[in-house]
DNA sequence: TCAAAAGTGTTGAGGTTACACCCATGC
DNA sequence: GCATGGGTGTAACCTCAACACTTTTGA
């Protein structure tokens, strides 16, 4: 636990991540399974006093996917007193989880930052803390026990980014480089649990002129070869400022 | 400042609320003057360790209109170091707003929860706070000089009430109870800073079924009396839970 | 030649924009 | 009667949903 040095760190202000990541049609989070108590957790971590909380969210980010440039946005302040569960320090000292000295920086109220992230699910390596056994991808559909209110923070995050779809591009960090437009229809059709009219989507989402058609198809498979795309990555940065459907 | 038991308040947190009213055409915020320093400050507070932190949010809004039931939404957490002014508390002590005992509380890094609230300026008494000389209202194109960053979180506010004006229904607070379609128009225009067409609004906002014509006229002015509304309670809760414009 | 998915176009409904005209009132 | 803003209608346009057919490949 050399890495709590807590002395540093904001008190009662905790932050976790739900990392998204997309892979064989699957909207996957990436959780920590934790020692010795048959319950997993989302990435999270303190703030340290020097230390903006954006680029704490970062730092957890990388710390636990080995990525940068990841595309991050905090989504909600979790800060109901109901949320904190009596006991739960002392479960974590009980199971080792941490040492006994950290328990007086545990055992408080903890109002919890909520972050979101967009991966690209093949470019991560997960990597469990210290408190955990394994990091891994769980499917959102079909989430494991959770400690304390994370699986309610996980579908927070998730109703977030479906509303963002209506404004926002997203997949630039969600897909691989190259990908053709029934991938990008699966992606919008996973994060929605809905299907998408295939004739409708391409028009909309050619529309939004943030693809730019390679001179490559994807071959090999017993169909017509699909057109492989990529995202024109100024203009969909100029989408992500200006948003996609501005109303009134 | 016997409401400040700092021993009984969450560290290193506190919150601030950009309260919208609206009068004479003008979108206006709650601001305190606060004593001995010519700046201005949001009303704001801190969060008790058995409080959450909407009730908290609630309770400053409260103390500082004497409203209840108000529309209040957090919508950012502002989390930069750099928001942390050096010397801000020394400051606070030496200008008498805070005594001594409170420095070692106030002096450390800050993190502030932003919360909007809309309220209808004429129910609204505002008081003024154990540091504030006056609670006044201030038009938001005209903002005076303001402590800290708090005219970032007030542009934040205003930023984010615009886009929410796409997808919620507005003004159920910020009006009287009876008002024309003329009233809530020039709501609409003077949050988005801009002109609507008065023929196509109209069919619009009476498209969201969300407003009752009253059996009553706008009497009294040299022109045709122009159809009293009131919002339509049970629809307009609807619309507020649903959304207006789902895309996808 | 067959299955499977890619690629293309049209039509109708509904919503939005940009307009012009008449109406009711106080002065 | 006249200035002022309220109330209504409509045509052009755009967007979106629903839908059918042809194309290209590997097996």
């Amino acid at each position: 636990m050399s890495l709590l040095d807590t002395k540093n760190l904001m008190q009662g202000i905790s932050l976790d991540c739900v990392i998204f990541g997309f892979h064989n049609n699957d909207l996957r989070v990436l959780l920590l399974e934790l020692k010795n108590i048959k319950l997993c957790a989302l990435p999270g971590g303190f703030i340290a006093n020097d230390e903006d909380v954006d680029l704490a969210a970062s730092r957890v980010l990388q710390n636990r996917t080995g990525m940068t440039d990841i595309f991050l946005q905090q989504f909600y302040l979790f800060g109901k007193v109901s949320r904190n569960v009596p006991g739960h320090a002392d479960r974590l000292v009980r199971e080792k989880l941490i040492g006994k000295d950290l328990y007086s920086f545990f055992n408080r109220r903890y109002v919890t930052i909520g972050y979101y992230a967009l991966v690209e699910y093949t470019k991560v390596n997960p990597l469990p803390d210290e408190i955990s056994v394994k990091c891994d991808w769980y499917n959102i559909n079909d989430l494991p026990g959770l400690i304390l209110d994370h699986r309610e923070i996980i579908l927070q995050a998730h109703e977030t980014l479906k509303s963002h779809l209506n404004f926002k591009p997203i997949g630039i960090k969600l897909l691989p480089a190259k990908f053709t437009l029934r991938d990008i229809q699966s992606l919008y059709e996973t994060i929605l649990s809905k299907k998408l009219d295939r004739r409708n989507f391409r028009r909309k989402i050619l529309g939004f002129n943030i693809l730019n058609a390679l001179q490559e198809r994807r071959t090999g498979l017993a169909q017509r070869p699909a057109q492989l795309y990529k995202f024109n990555l100024s203009q969909y940065n100029r989408a992500l400022h200006e948003g996609l459907n501005q109303g009134w």
